[in-house]
DNA sequence: GCATCGATCAATCAATCGTCCGATTACCTA
DNA sequence: TAGGTAATCGGACGATTGATTGATCGATGC
């Protein structure tokens, strides 16, 4: 890697740092290029304005994202450790780099095009993975199987906002009960049936 | 209610239509200021700063969602139907006034002291009825009780980046999909057990 | 019909925004 | 050490920001 190049993954890093604690928009050019510890005319040796600056951060994070998850899927079969590894390598990330996450979470909606298309193949790259791996439970039907995937991302995506590492333990810990929740629900052994359906439906 | 509180509802009305689609940051006040046809001088007669826009809206829309949620519980006495009424009364919201909701889950981060401390108490107010219900539930343990608390808000709370309403049908069918998987999960009759643990635990 | 008062307006303030540019430094090669 | 290129700096630009002001409008009470 050269050093432009070296310099250039500084300055990403920074700009995720910045983003996810101020916020795409209320985060100056000047702040980030305090926190690269660069001038604000310097930066632009390394992008052409600020959305393009998103553009990299968010690129950069959902690649190594996806080929981390591509990765660890690779070598394991079983439906059910296939789902734990989804939520594990997905949190794994999150604890080990959360900036990214959380400016991938929060300010995925200031990107502009043409960056966001990009992304947004991205995305959609990411969620056909963790929907394939989902559909391979028999009792996801295919109404569910959507609900199912979005209620995974969302559960996910939300746990930046209450994670407390004292609290909630390492990535396996919460990959581990996150899963069983999944699995297992709360009361695996009912079926809940809306109160309108009651006289006729099963309980 | 006065001429003036009928104003400054519609003035909140619009800063959530403004802030959920532009965002607190990049939402300027001249932009709501057109949104609610009033220039923005005008706009001071019914808050202090932009920021008091923003803590009025989040109060607002907690506290009758708050209000909707005891009313519906109050008659709702078992446990899987009070956790239909979870979600069912939180997406009815949704569905009702997305922009509120959308402020409430996007743009709360941007809210600074001292009403972000007031906001938090009604936030946390609303954990503890919602985590109540789940606490009724006998597989709930003190571990998994807050895990799964938190997941359940991160799922209600994304839903305002999926949803579509022709795909996805109205908030009694969503709420039911979502009891469903609460209840049951993926593979009910199975228990996940980390790899390393494979050789002695139950599978 | 006059006075009063809340509501709203256009105009304006200093501050900060993203961006750009010429000057300057740092570093590598010959 | 000389020369050239890449990296960085600090200051400047016009535009826009949140906020404030004095003037004006319209309804209400007397």
């Amino acid at each position: 890697m050269t050093g432009y190049e070296q310099r250039r993954e500084q300055v990403l890093d920074g700009c995720a740092h910045v983003f996810a604690e101020k916020g795409y928009d209320s985060a100056s050019i000047r702040d980030i290029a305090k926190a690269v510890k660069m001038s604000s005319g310097g930066l632009y040796h390394y992008c052409i304005n600020k959305q393009d600056l998103l553009f990299q951060v968010c690129e950069r994070a959902f690649r190594s994202l996806t080929a981390r998850l591509d990765e660890a899927l690779s070598s394991v079969h079983e439906p059910k450790e296939r789902l734990y590894t989804v939520f594990a390598t997905h949190l794994a990330y999150f604890l080990e780099r959360p900036h990214e996450l959380i400016t991938l979470t929060e300010n995925l909606s200031s990107l502009e095009p043409p960056g966001s298309g990009k992304i947004r193949t991205l995305q959609r790259r990411y969620y056909e993975v963790v929907s394939g791996v989902l559909k391979s439970f028999p009792e996801i039907t295919e109404e569910s199987l959507r609900v199912a995937t979005m209620t995974l991302f969302g559960s996910i995506n939300w746990v930046h906002t209450w994670y407390r590492r004292d609290v909630d333990g390492d990535a396996e810990n919460l990959a581990r009960v996150m899963t069983d929740l999944f699995l297992h629900g709360l009361a695996p052994s009912y079926q809940y049936v809306p109160p309108s359906e009651q006289e006729t439906g099963p309980n």
